[in-house]
DNA sequence: CTGTATTAGTTCCAAGCTGTACCAGTATCG
DNA sequence: CGATACTGGTACAGCTTGGAACTAATACAG
């Protein structure tokens, strides 16, 4: 018998939903909006907002507007690119780094405190499957 | 701990996004916002605007907004509960069910073209997993 | 009964998000 | 060079969202 698609789906939607609600406080406590931290996260693998708006499938507008935050909390920093002067590259400052590693510490303490339930071998399972569902494709 | 928690998170989360964005235009089709599809995918378990509140993580003033859409559109209808006169028992009409159906069926769909990645044997290893994770606690 | 506390659902309005229009810099073509 | 098309980022207006206050029904104590 095939597993459900749709039920797997909801299970795992809620699943995320449940961690990320348990970790918004603590979120908050470093100075971060929920959106805020994802933009922050994905700084350094995507320096730019318009990378940054397509890897996290956000509207531009709204990636001006969580980057102007984060700038203004000193965790990120502009720069004018010299290759293309229309460019802002965003850098992490210390802060930023520093705040963004915390935020993912606290997210993997809630969600390693679900993976405790299953096997260290489930756990090398799961993210095998994910990331072969993930791939480009 | 071999598997990175902060890794596995963000690694789902963005497939859930993915798979969401791939559905939107589907949904829209059907006559469904997302937020509103959840709602109206919640209707059989929860019958109650306070039930679907907490079982999907909205504010109640959300879900009335939610709701009122969703009658307007004929897709539930409001009948007062005999036994408490406050609540509003919801039932899908036939439409609605339908609704409900298809857009579970277009996201299956998506969500299985992801998971045509993987062999039976995973899913049904993703499922187990997946539902050890979310168990109360 | 009356008074107090609790719960279901709504309304109000402030805060948040995003589509659209826009400006500035780049690329290409003649 | 000048015209045209495109891309990066921002501004703003309009819609969506959700916290707080509110109303109506229930529960229960005295």
């Amino acid at each position: 018998m095939t597993v459900d698609g749709a039920q797997l789906w909801t299970l795992n939607q809620r699943l995320l939903s449940v961690v990320m609600d348990a970790c918004t406080e603590e979120l908050a406590d470093l100075g971060l909006e929920t959106k805020e931290f994802f933009v922050l996260a994905e700084v350094a693998a995507s320096p730019y907002p318009a990378e940054i708006a397509v890897a996290l499938l956000l509207p531009k507008a709204s990636v001006t507007v969580y980057v102007r935050n984060l700038v203004a909390k000193g965790f990120i920093r502009r720069e004018i690119d010299d290759a293309d002067l229309r460019r802002h590259r965003l850098v992490l400052t210390t802060e930023g780094a520093e705040a963004r590693d915390r935020a993912l510490a606290a997210l993997a303490a809630e969600y390693d405190r679900r993976l405790a339930r299953i096997t260290p071998q489930d756990r090398t399972e799961l993210q095998r499957i994910l990331q072969q569902m993930l791939s480009p494709g």
